[in-house]
DNA sequence: TATGATATTGATATTAGTTATCAATAATAA
DNA sequence: TTATTATTGATAACTAATATCAATATCATA
């Protein structure tokens, strides 16, 4: 089995353990959306909008408000992480390795996204949590600037 | 003079070198929410709704839109940063040394907002940033958790 | 398998934050 | 002073996100 199947299948556990834990119902709609999500999504960063309508080409029954719901419970599960880039829509990223933090640089100029992880970085964050008595569930980084194609094109 | 009062007059000027260079007007508005801003909100992260719900206390003829702009204005200028903490109102912080970057850590339970500020951490971006040919103009790192106390009282 | 309880769905209405509109007005340059 | 241009403020419009609710699907239990 590729890596990656592997992994589509782990967050599928996940969820499903979720979905029992939260005595919730699993659904058609909703493995719809895990298999488009974690089958078409990995390293990206989609709207709900951009998901939908994806989504509504093959399943043209399911509705927009499922997709919205879904991802939402993809976020509390653990399986997808929701991030804000500023422009004011909500982007869903499947989560790859649950160890592994990573982060993103993003070019203000051509709004591409790189994905950067850093060691260094994390520890430094542990150390402050714990020096706060912070209990860390979550952190972002983001680094906002120009990417080295815009930064030439100036 | 407070450095508290040195560090507005800088701003102050900052603003007013923005105003002229974009060719814009200054108007009794703008200091009047100039100073409410950086009178009363240094190291707090103001939405909009709260300024101007407080400047019309004193100044009942400001609207809502000018508030608005004006902060909008500020950020352009340099001389405030705008954050979003998850909420989904933008918060307005006053900044105070743009050489020292601080970031926030955001207690998930009672919404606390505290701030902290790591050499070490600002030091690792700047090589990350180098490493990628990335020209780094901002960026943003928070941590989401539970504060000591609201840690205990679980 | 049938039944009852409960969660989900999808269409749509509502909310909330933000931005756009525009006539009246204020600030600035000539 | 006059002409030009930006700003203001009231409000409309917009957009992302959430709430509503009747119909339906899922699941635990008998």
């Amino acid at each position: 089995m590729t890596p990656v199947a592997q992994m589509k299948m782990d967050r599928r556990k996940t969820f499903n353990e979720f979905i029992s834990r939260k005595r919730l119902k699993s659904t058609k709609q909703r493995d719809v959306i895990f298999d488009e999500f974690f089958g078409n999504y990995m390293g990206k960063h989609v709207t709900v909008e951009e998901l939908y309508e994806d989504i509504k080409r093959r399943h043209p029954h399911i509705g927009f408000a499922t997709v919205y719901r879904t991802l939402k419970l993809f976020r509390e599960s653990g399986i997808a992480s929701e991030r804000n880039f500023g422009d004011g829509k909500a982007r869903y990223e499947p989560i790859r390795d649950e160890r592994e933090h990573h982060h993103h640089m993003i070019c203000t100029e051509c709004g591409k996204i790189y994905e950067f992880a850093n060691n260094q970085v994390e520890s430094c964050l542990n150390q402050i949590a714990k020096l706060n008595e912070f209990k860390l569930e979550n952190h972002k980084l983001e680094i906002y600037g120009l990417c080295s194609s815009c930064r030439e094109s100036r």
